[in-house]
DNA sequence: GACGAATTCAAACAAATGTTTTATACTATC
DNA sequence: GATAGTATAAAACATTTGTTTGAATTCGTC
């Protein structure tokens, strides 16, 4: 209490043992899994004993899902206040165009860059290949609320679009996003990566016109019923 | 010996040890990956000793090597065949939708349904995050091939098609495509997997309109400039 | 400064890992 | 039937794994 500023000493740089672990766990978790990283890589590269993890959290495992817990979090928050924003903007009518855009970009930006972000998308494609969070939790904390508020917006700007279109046409859309973001981080030769099929920015110009393309094809027909 | 039909009893069935170790290994990497599984695990899934993979392979992550080898070419010559089967039918043109839905099926096939084809989109997927093979063995035995073919007929259905805008065409059905595959073999919930949305004839004949409305975005314009 | 609680630490735990070793069984050839 | 080469087997190898233990240290509070 004596100082007010610290009241804690170990947080003086949120330097708590418990900080530590959580961040050191969470980029080693996001680059090698729950299962390839050891309890003492994690404790060494968080400075503290072999022990603090259980102290702390009560087992491997359990930190696992704090970290990722957050990771969901922030994840989730960031891509509905992006797409809220483009819908929000104001000044003009919303194209089609625009908000697959921005969605493209809220979706790509957590995932490609940051020193850590790099990782991210390996832990959540790991995550579904083995599973080691809580059933649903991906769903319910991620993917759920960002579909739904995608499929909100679409449904402003394509009034005409059926739900299930609309889910559909998501679907490609967040495939083709997760295709290029795991290329960006994955493909490690340096060569092949200065491909323009490996361009950020192409690839993402594209898919926004690919999938506008494909999206319209459900709106001009809307009453029609053109296949075969 | 005094049995001509089987001259080597360990052949009565393909049975030798080192055969069963393989389709043992293919299992059961396929299932949790190269780190999952245990050598202990293969053998005695294989009914043969645990020094048998050091024996007959010289180590496990050459069992695995040799595994996905086999898994690779297979892969390969199925979905080219397809991709030859269509184009070369003759009774008429092929149209731009009966060959993306010729690949999609040739595409989904190997990866769902069967018993351990279930389990081959799981490897793969792990191979991308954490790379076991040598590098380039995905690429140069499965990927490129397959590109290079389905490239191949692109252009013939849609000769105004420039190279850079069929390839992101050809990558972004992939992209669809490996999620469907991927959902219909990771989502394990039954009552999700009732949903229309995750129903697989549902899902393959949006992606094929979807996307060849994709694709005529560029035919339809190739001389015209229509972004902004 | 002293007490009790919270935290850190070195050490040890049992279990599982991939691989090697050494000995035994088999199989074909002479 | 003996012999060389191949295959299988049980056991031991040295590491590494996640977790637990119990003592030492640090902490806030009186």
């Amino acid at each position: 209490m004596e100082n007010p500023e610290n009241v804690n000493p170990a947080a003086r740089d949120g330097d708590d043992a418990r900080e530590r672990l959580l961040t050191a766990a969470e980029k080693l978790f996001a680059e090698k899994g729950l299962d390839g990283v050891s309890v003492r890589q994690i404790t060494s590269a968080a400075n503290c004993n072999v022990a603090a993890v259980n102290y702390h959290f009560g087992g491997k495992q359990n930190l696992y899902i704090e970290v990722c817990h957050q990771r969901l979090n922030l994840l989730r928050e960031l891509r509905i206040s992006r797409i809220r924003q483009v819908m929000t903007a104001g000044d003009h009518e919303v194209t089609l165009e625009e908000l697959l855009a921005a969605f493209a970009e809220a979706f790509m930006e957590p995932l490609i860059g940051q020193e850590y972000g790099h990782h991210t998308l390996k832990l959540f494609i790991r995550e579904m290949i083995d599973k080691n969070l809580p059933e649903g939790m991906l769903f319910e904390l991620l993917i759920g609320p960002i579909m739904e508020e995608l499929l909100k917006a679409l449904k402003v700007i394509c009034p005409e679009l059926s739900q299930q279109d609309a889910l559909l046409s998501i679907q490609s859309l967040a495939a083709q996003l997760a295709r290029v973001a795991m290329i960006q981080n994955l493909v490690s030769d340096e060569k092949i990566k200065k491909s323009p099929l490996f361009d950020l920015e192409l690839n993402l110009k594209h898919i926004v016109k690919f999938s506008a393309a494909g999206i319209r094809t459900y709106t001009k027909n809307a009453n029609e019923n053109e296949d075969q």
